[in-house]
DNA sequence: TATTCCCTGTGC
DNA sequence: GCACAGGGAATA
């Protein structure tokens, strides 16, 4: 469940799991993580402290004591375990931590979707992003001129990590739900009022998203969103049922009436 | 700007 | 069986 909020989440895990703690092993267990994790940059971070664990956009940062960085991304469906090294790996482990006094952090990814990655001291990881979706510096005026001149649809342009970091697909649309805003809309031709509206729909999609962590689960009858995974059910403004559309190859769900151009036209409440 | 691929599990 | 899944890099 990795969008902002909950990679912000996993993030916290990581740094109460493993910072200050040192590396006894990498553990490795899938091809495609295997790929950029060679021997002998397994043997290199043997031995160090892991110094801090920050966040960039959906990317975890676990910071070593060499200064070598370890970027993680969970993509679709990476989660943090933590462990005893005692144990056997939990089902879907594809990559872990063994720490010196027996504590493990793993990473487990049924689709084996998720990256890791280790920056040596001399070449740190360089991110093309854009300001952060919960970063109050993100204000209407910085919104307006990042889609300034922007074609594509606005919920596409919201996916787009060098224009906005941290929203995913269902942040997207639960921002443009609460903004009143049709996903298809050209970014660029949002009016500064749709632009203002529009912040606040991510600001408070983001904090509902913290407030319903780990709660949601897929086939459930409810779900802790707005538009998100309830095609056909009622809109929870005015009751017409939610609509999807394909954009960009990613579902967009949608209420095709309080989210058309009338109603995105209208002042707020 | 728009597909295609990376992987595998789940639900229809 | 087959479409689809919250992401993003690569490719045309």
């Amino acid at each position: 469940m990795p969008e902002l909020p909950e990679v912000e989440a996993a993030a916290r895990v990581a740094r109460r799991a493993v910072v200050g703690r040192i590396i006894a092993e990498v553990i490795v267990r899938h091809p495609s993580i295997a790929r950029r994790w060679p021997a002998v940059v397994r043997r290199r971070c043997r031995g160090r402290a892991v110094t801090a664990v920050t966040r960039r956009g959906k990317s975890q940062l676990l910071h070593l004591d060499d200064g070598s960085i370890l970027v993680v991304h969970f993509r679709l469906d990476g989660d943090w375990v933590v462990d005893a090294a005692s144990r056997p790996l939990p089902p879907f482990a594809r990559w872990a931590l063994r720490c010196a006094d027996g504590r493990r952090l793993v990473l487990t990814d049924p689709r084996a979707l998720s990256t890791v990655t280790c920056y040596g001291p001399g070449a740190p990881p360089t991110f093309v992003l854009g300001p952060e979706a919960d970063d109050p510096a993100l204000t209407a005026a910085v919104l307006r001129a990042r889609l300034t001149g922007r074609r594509t649809a606005i919920k596409q342009t919201l996916l787009d990590q060098t224009v906005i970091a941290g929203l995913g697909n269902i942040y997207a649309a639960e921002a443009l739900w609460r903004a009143r805003i049709d996903p298809r809309r050209p970014a660029g031709t949002l009016v500064p009022s749709e632009v203002a509206r529009l912040r606040r729909g991510i600001r408070a999609a983001l904090a509902d998203g913290v407030r319903h962590l780990g709660r949601y689960r897929t086939g459930e009858r409810t779900t802790p969103w707005r538009v998100y995974d309830r095609t056909g059910a009622p809109c929870r403004r005015c009751r017409t049922p939610i609509a999807t559309l394909t954009q960009g190859g990613r579902t967009t769900y949608w209420c095709p009436t309080c989210q058309s151009p009338a109603s995105s036209n209208a002042p707020l409440r």
